[in-house]
DNA sequence: TCAGTTTTCGACTCTCAGGCGAAAACCTGT
DNA sequence: ACAGGTTTTCGCCTGAGAGTCGAAAACTGA
């Protein structure tokens, strides 16, 4: 690779001695896509001009501005570069530091989670793709060991959070959300079950409408809408927690 | 004060005009310390002999050197100030990234979650102190926001991982899991419970002695271990699993 | 030996996740 | 209009496991 072989720079440090180091904001945003056989979990990518890695897969990422701190800055970089702005959920997975992973130059990267509702499907250009990510190509700098961090957290949170709303459009069946929670978590899941904890949760509620039935035939099925779209633990104490009577 | 009185650097860039930054380790280090009246949860802060906010207490932290990872510097950072060596766990928890978090300087700081076992008590250098987290000063920085978030995580993980290991030495009673629980938890917890869940998940184990009671008088404790020192998740579906069989 | 203290352990309750199957409500053909 | 097929809805059952309670066990000190 060309990049190897280029020489480090040299380490900028500013007038007291402290080194400084590029910072990078980086973007692992997942969405339930409908495709033809179901709903598949996939990740945004986008392919690279530049080396190094030239031509390899990388998540959407750009340097941190003076004035913005990370979180805005990975808003700023999906809506001019990808026009994402529909982005449901936004959330700081990690931070990545090993002085390598950047064989240019020293770089920091910090990753945010992203989550897209299954109904939006924004131009792209040519250079940028969803893929599936059960079938990863090989991606750029550490950006694998990222996506799969992404996917890990997002499947946890589907259990103790309300998470959910970010992968849903605003009204949906049942069905639907079953068929992305399966996709999401990689497993079956049981509409009866699923519904039941939702609701009891008190995170899903019946718009009192329903669908016509597709071209299939069978009984209409009840839109449903999540309650509420801003994130919430369901019970920070799983266990161990007093009786909550 | 007076660091605000002062003029910020002047933004420094590499050649290709990309900004750089400062970048800081932060560690909140936590243990639930024996005290005369019980287990208090307590945070390691420093106070600061410089300005900004010169007299505060802040959180330990230092810069990232060029040829460290950020976990590596906080746990260089923490021997060689602290000489705390024994920190039985340590996690990443948040980058914080507000443009003038630092008055003087922007600054990108990495938070780590430290645990450290109720027996560990290292020698501490004049200006370092344990303070109860329900009890705090005020903080210099965003450091106070940076403490709750780490003692959230704490109390989280308490219940869906066998993290408590890194609170308690290596042999315990149940008495005090029980107490060093309650204190980092903030409410009551049974014993019964308590055990019959952390051996249920195979996370506690008896070691076959029994301690001589105290000087009070009353039976004589089994001791325990935990199985386990690393880091595992009980169950990362809590709900919304296949059957488990 | 007795009172007091602390720990251990069995037993009970109850919440709630997970699964099953019948009934409901639509479609399309005949 | 009716039968057969399809999809959704809903009530019911089960079992795992968290949370509580109280009695018995095992020690100390008087």
């Amino acid at each position: 690779m060309s990049a190897q072989n280029r020489a480090p720079r040299a380490q900028l440090r500013d007038d007291s001695g402290v080194a400084k180091y590029r910072h990078e904001a980086l973007a692992v945003v997942l969405q339930v896509r409908p495709e033809t056989d179901g709903f598949v979990l996939s990740v945004l990518l986008w392919q690279r001009g530049r080396d190094p890695y030239a031509g390899r897969w990388a998540l959407p990422s750009g340097p941190v501005e003076v004035d913005e701190r990370i979180g805005t800055s990975v808003r700023r970089h999906l809506a001019t570069r990808v026009e994402l702005a529909e982005v449901a959920h936004l959330e700081q997975l990690i931070t990545v530091s090993t002085p390598n992973r950047d064989p240019f130059e020293r770089t920091i990267g910090t990753a945010y989670l992203g989550l897209v509702p299954w109904t939006s499907d924004p131009d792209l250009p040519p250079e940028a793709a969803w893929w599936p990510v059960a079938d990863l190509p090989d991606l750029a700098f550490d950006h694998d060991r990222l996506v799969r961090d992404g996917v890990a957290r997002m499947q946890a949170k589907l259990s103790y959070t309300n998470i959910g709303f970010a992968l849903a459009p605003a009204e949906f069946t049942m069905s639907q959300l079953r068929d992305a929670y399966e996709a999401a978590l990689g497993h079956e899941i049981s509409v009866t079950n699923l519904q039941r904890i939702l609701t009891r949760r008190d995170q899903l509620a019946p718009t009192g409408e329903s669908t016509r039935s597709g071209s299939r035939g069978g009984r209409p099925a009840k839109l449903f809408r999540f309650t509420r779209h801003e994130l919430e633990i369901t019970d920070p104490f799983a266990v161990l927690r007093p009786d909550a009577g």
